[in-house]
Parts: C-alpha cells; structure tokens; sequence
DNA sequence: TCTTTGCCATACGCTGGCGTATGTGGCATG
DNA sequence: CATGCCACATACGCCAGCGTATGGCAAAGA
C-alpha cells in the first residue's frame, strides 16, 4: 500500500503538506496571491495534474497551509517555551523565539495585513487570542491581576509584533549582536517590572 | 483652461490623484492586489479608458498611490504634532494619532507585508526611518544620549506599530473608551520614563 | 501475467485583467 | 459656427491562471 520510505531514501512523490508547506513558502516571499497552483507547480517541478490529485481547488490549498501555519504556530511556542517555569524568563524567551524566525515572522505580516479576508481572519484572529492568553497568564503569574494583566499582555503583544515589523519595515534599523541585546534588554526591563508591588501601588 | 470649479460645483470628471487615492482604498481594504484597472474603473464609474488617459500603466499608478502615501504619511504627523513642544505629549499624541486612522493602519500593515516588491519596499523603509527619526528626536529632547534614545525609539515605533496590528489581529482584544485609555497610559508610562536620570544610572 | 491503484502529464475551454487603437460627445476658443 | 482638445467609451487581441477530462506509467497486489 505505502512505498517504503525511510529517512536514507529519497523522497520521489509528495503529499497534500508538502504542498501546504510550498504554499506557506510562497506567501512569506509574494503575499497570499502567490499560492496559484500552476506556478507552485513549477517549483516543485511537476504540473498541476499533480495538485488537483491532493487538492479539489486552489481554495483548499490555501485553507490547508493556513491549517498547518496555525497549527505550528502554536505548537511551536509550547514545545520552545513549555518547560520553563518562571515566567520572567519565559517571557524573555519567546521575545527572542519570535525574533528568530524569519519566515514565521513575514507569514504573520502578511496574515495580519490580510485579515479583512474572510478566509484568513478568523484563523488570524485565533492565533491572536491563543498569544494574548499566554502572555496573560505569564503576567498572572507575575502577580498581576486579571485587568492589569490584559493590558500587560497586549503591550508585551504590540511590541513583540512591533519589532517583527521593524526588522522587515527597515532591516538596517535593528542592529545585531551585542547591540540588538541592548535593545531586547531595555524591552523585557519595560516589560517585566521588576516589583510587580511597586506598579500595582504606583496605578 | 479650467473648468470653473469650487466647493459648490459637483465633481464630474477625474485626475490622477483621485485615482491615487482609490488604489489607497482598494489597498486598504483588499492588499496590493487589488490595485486592478478594471475594477477601480467600475467602482468609480468609468471605464479603463479613463484611466489610461491618465497613467500609463497598472505599474504608474501603484507608484503615484505610494507616492501619495509617502507623502501624506510624513506630512500628517508633522502637521498633527510638530506643533508640541513638550516630547512626553508630542509621543502621546503620536500614540493616539496612530490609533485613529483606521485606513492608515491598514496600509501600514499591507506595505509592511510587501516590503519584499522592490518597488515597495524602499519606500517602506523610508517612512520607517523618518518615523524613527522623528522619535529618535523626542527621546533626545528627554535628555537620552543618542544610543539610548535610538533604543527607545526603535522599542516605542515597536509598540505604535505592534498596538495597530493588535487592532487587526483581534479587534475585541483592544477595549474602547475608559480602558483603552488605562492601556494607553500604561504603554506611555512605560515608554516615557518619569525620570530619565534615573534610568541613565541604572543602566 | 493481469489488474488495480496511486501519482502525475497533457490538452482543452474558460475567465479576468492588461494594454492598445480608435471612436465620440461636450466644452472652450477663435 | 467651425475647430480643437479633453476626458472619456468601445472594441479588440493577448496572456496567465483556474478547473476538467483524459491518458500514461510504475509499483503493488492477486
């Protein structure tokens, strides 16, 4: 039924992912207008009798990748942050999780900026409430209560996102190395109030 | 020469910046794809002959509605602020323009996503620098030495751009009236230190 | 060996948007 | 009243991408 498959072989067939993930390549580099079938077809070196073989429509294509991009995304930060307990550094970490992928942070842009489609927005919107929630326990866990920590979480959102756009808006800008740790640094000391006490008192 | 035209007389013919702006719109609402000759004619109530007498190409007129971006982009801010000279209420009220324009947000957010078009790509990166600029500004009126205050600008255009792709993201997060002020306040005490000498030391 | 099945190639018609060539009505000017 | 020009409309050919129908071929099973 299966050909055999191991790692060693090569891989001479592909499957409905592969192509959901080609299509997740195309809309980093060209935006959603990029996952048309005939031209995707052609990176991947066959022609769209293939993919009308896996998929009933382009529509169904589009609808997979994003599947799979939700589906990582989430996956993605529990697996690289999961273990960690305190939440000061979890926090930390997945400041510099979120920097780090590239092709991650354009597939957020471009969702993001199309968002008004009807297609793409409720997935957006998800991911969105599954970031926010997150970060808002982290926050709770600081010792923040519930309202306080809304709000603690969607500045801690808004500059997470931020500077992913920055760094595609004016690459030149972020710099890197020692400096960019300067940058992460004064961000998470903002971020992390060191007495959690102190603010509540302060509001 | 001209047809007698003033605010009373009904607009019955077009030029090339009411084109302009309607690729603003189709933009806004529908990303780069959606600059289409034929359809911007139907919705304007014209035909592609029109448009053709104007520009030369698709390729003109995304050009003049970057132009105009570009343009309106960096005059705005400068109209709407550069009249305060305190730098703690010239960056609120840069915090609370940004999170009026509803139109402006979108296309921030699509030329973003677009940044990798080479034809829109400098010009991203161009009005990123002049917003930075601006803020790198504010922050060296607070009394910041310059690399500080490059790191503080590059954290609050992080927080500006980051809090209007919130709004996009997930338009319940963001909370209206009383307690989107909170998170306002919240956000510009965190990102217009009280004491800069204090923050100087500790660093 | 024969058949089936999984994966793909080829050929076709169709649509939407691009760009061009040319027609056309109204308004201003002389 | 004739003329010229502005701001379109109309008609045409073209191409890229979508979706379908059908053919082909290699491997697995019977």
């Amino acid at each position: 039924m299966h050909q055999y498959e191991s790692v060693w072989t090569v891989k001479n067939s592909l499957n409905a992912e592969d192509w959901a993930q080609a299509a997740l390549d195309a809309i980093a580099a060209g935006g959603i207008e990029a996952v048309a079938v005939e031209p995707l077809a052609r990176k991947l070196g066959v022609t769209k009798g293939s993919f009308y073989w896996h998929f009933q429509n382009r529509d169904a294509l589009l609808q997979a990748a994003l599947h799979a991009w939700e589906k990582q995304e989430t996956a993605d930060v529990v697996k690289q942050v999961g273990h960690i307990g305190d939440p000061r550094q979890r926090l930390q970490q997945v400041f510099r999780v979120a920097n780090s992928g590239i092709r991650n942070g354009r597939l957020t842009g471009v969702f993001a900026a199309s968002s008004s489609d009807p297609r793409i927005g409720p997935v957006v919107e998800r991911v969105a409430k599954k970031r926010l929630e997150f970060l808002h326990e982290c926050y709770e866990a600081l010792g923040f209560a519930p309202e306080e920590a809304r709000r603690w979480a969607m500045f801690a959102y808004a500059t997470f996102m931020g500077t992913l756009q920055l760094r595609s808006d004016d690459p030149t800008a972020l710099p890197r190395g020692r400096a960019l740790n300067e940058y992460v640094r004064l961000c998470m000391d903002s971020l992390i109030p060191a007495n959690v006490e102190t603010v509540r008192r302060s509001a």
